[in-house]
DNA sequence: TAGGTGTACTAACCGAGATAGTACACCTAT
DNA sequence: ATAGGTGTACTATCTCGGTTAGTACACCTA
């Protein structure tokens, strides 16, 4: 269900996040929807029970799943909505990017063709 | 001339690394132009000598710069090409941007304008 | 000769990330 | 009531990359 890199720079952790974030995104994990136990995740992991309460904590806090003790973790109700705003930020890293490839010579349609790839094969899937 | 965060996750030595590379790119480090020394650099940016020198020898692994002992560091004659072609890996982080940006409802327009802007902009600089 | 340059090396420190282990409170099904 | 699941909290320890500190050597130039 996770696709883990203990060797990435990228903390454990957050890689932990950004696969819940991107579930809850899709629509795979809707609202309400029971995320595995700590436990158990940590173990089909093989990471630390402490790890993977890091990534739930961390979610819980920015109002993106609720926990409910002695029961479980669940999806929010508006973790999308949330997560939707949120990732206007990545717009910022998108500018960056773009004078980073801009500098190097790389023409700008060749930026706009590499993103019209990417929504046109999102298409497919939808 | 460099503008350092030591409380960035980035390492010190990778920022020094990446702001070369773009006075290279940009053309304010020309061909066999004279970089800093070592110890002058690690006196103005209150760095120690060794994190210039991993940022230096990278730079030099990578056939970006060239020393010569005893008298200094300069930048190598294909310097902006071997930029230049590298730099081209960073499409895929575009892509993968691209598809995170995708994937949180952000419409395609939105990015290409993006693109653009940071396009138009870079040619009143040049 | 003096002072600049790159380079090499060892030792030590630091902080973030991850692990290990324990413990507590809660809920549910048996 | 018991057993086993859940989240949560806490301390201690380990590891590793990055950084610092200090020293030393070879080289070039004025």
């Amino acid at each position: 269900m996770f696709l883990i890199d203990p060797l990435s720079r990228q903390p454990v952790y957050e890689q932990l996040i950004e696969q819940l974030e991107k579930l809850v995104l899709t629509g795979l994990l809707p609202a309400d929807s029971q995320l595995p136990s700590v436990r158990s995740l940590s173990m089909e992991l093989s990471i630390n029970p402490n790890t993977i309460q890091k990534a739930y904590s961390d979610l819980d806090a920015r109002g993106i799943i609720y926990s409910v003790p002695g029961i479980g973790c669940f999806v929010a109700k508006n973790a999308a909505e949330i997560l939707q705003t949120h990732m206007r930020r990545k717009l910022d890293t998108l500018r960056q990017l773009a004078e980073d490839l801009a500098l190097a010579g790389i023409p700008e349609e060749e930026l706009k063709e590499c993103i019209h790839t990417v929504y046109q094969e999102r298409g497919v899937f939808k």
